[in-house]
DNA sequence: ACCATATAGTTGTGACCGCAAGTACCCGCT
DNA sequence: AGCGGGTACTTGCGGTCACAACTATATGGT
């Protein structure tokens, strides 16, 4: 067995805690989000991103970036999501390699009916838990975690030099 | 759009930066698990509880809740294990229905192996990080958390009445 | 201009997970 | 004893993801 030292239990539960929170907090969300707008976790993140971003269009490589998804994942994602009228893709005039994936009229209008949702199931769970302090030393916290455990994914650096960027939430 | 408050805007945030931090670390340590032991997120996780409960057995549903896994992922997953004979499986004697998982001696020389490394590359990542004090803190606020996100799962809950259970990393 | 190399995205394949249905067993009630 | 309902796990099935190979386009060196 592990004879270890107190420091590396209280490491080794760290980690845990930070899996198990965003293990529950996935399965809390979307619980929800698939009884009110039969969305998928990474479909709602990927609509969410694109919902809060000026003209409601990114590139496929930066969504797979800031989806935790790979760019095969998220050709497949947007493949599904193209399939349900949400979201089209438009070529980049720029790099003909490259696409964007747009949000549709109806990808929009779902989106201003989700959101308001969301936030309200987000309050619900941690205005209870947090003083607004807490939550915001919580933020810092991981924040600092998430920016180390990024710092050498090229891209992701550069795309947004850490803008808070909208918080998703499955 | 959303006209979002900066609290909401704040919230959103938080739990993106969550979400993001466990998607960031599950890469990071899933990269250097699958190197050394050649063995995948979730198969490590079950490995490492097992190997730190006293006895090295722990009944299915146990560490199905422990894992974040339905029962039906835990099977599979043992099944796994069991095929490259890391654990074997023992029948409840009270209660026929049930199974536990135990560790076989070739398991219990891989996680004696492992642990230290897995260890030693946690702490490469959080002591760089933060102070004792923030570590601390951290570990506080996501106990609150996954408490709360936890509460209704009832044996879950009862397995380990906020025991601090060994933390897992995958 | 031409070729080598790199980059953006897509597709083929295999693995894994969750849900729902199934099986075996336990327990309380009559 | 026997039956009805609950519990512990397993299995059938569909869906989604990551990895690797592939296509098309861009870019730098000569």
């Amino acid at each position: 067995m592990g004879e270890l030292s107190t420091t590396e239990e209280a490491r080794l539960t760290t980690v845990g805690l930070l899996m198990e929170s965003a293990a529950g907090l996935r399965r809390v969300f979307q619980r929800r989000t698939e009884a009110e707008s039969s969305l998928s976790n990474h479909s709602f993140d990927v609509l969410i991103r694109l919902a809060r971003t000026p003209g409601s269009e990114l590139r496929m490589s930066e969504l797979a970036a800031q989806t935790s998804l790979t760019p095969s994942g998220l050709t497949r994602s947007i493949d599904r999501l193209q399939e349900e009228g949400l979201v089209a893709r438009r070529v980049c005039p720029e790099d003909r390699r490259g696409a964007f994936a747009v949000l549709t009229p109806a990808g929009r209008d779902l989106m201003d009916r989700a959101i308001p949702d969301h936030l309200a199931h987000i309050d619900e769970v941690l205005s209870a838990l947090f003083t607004p302090e807490e939550e915001a030393t919580l933020a810092m916290l991981l924040r600092r975690l998430r920016d180390h455990l990024f710092e050498d994914s090229a891209e992701w650096a550069l795309a947004h030099g850490d803008v808070d960027l909208c918080g998703e939430a499955e």
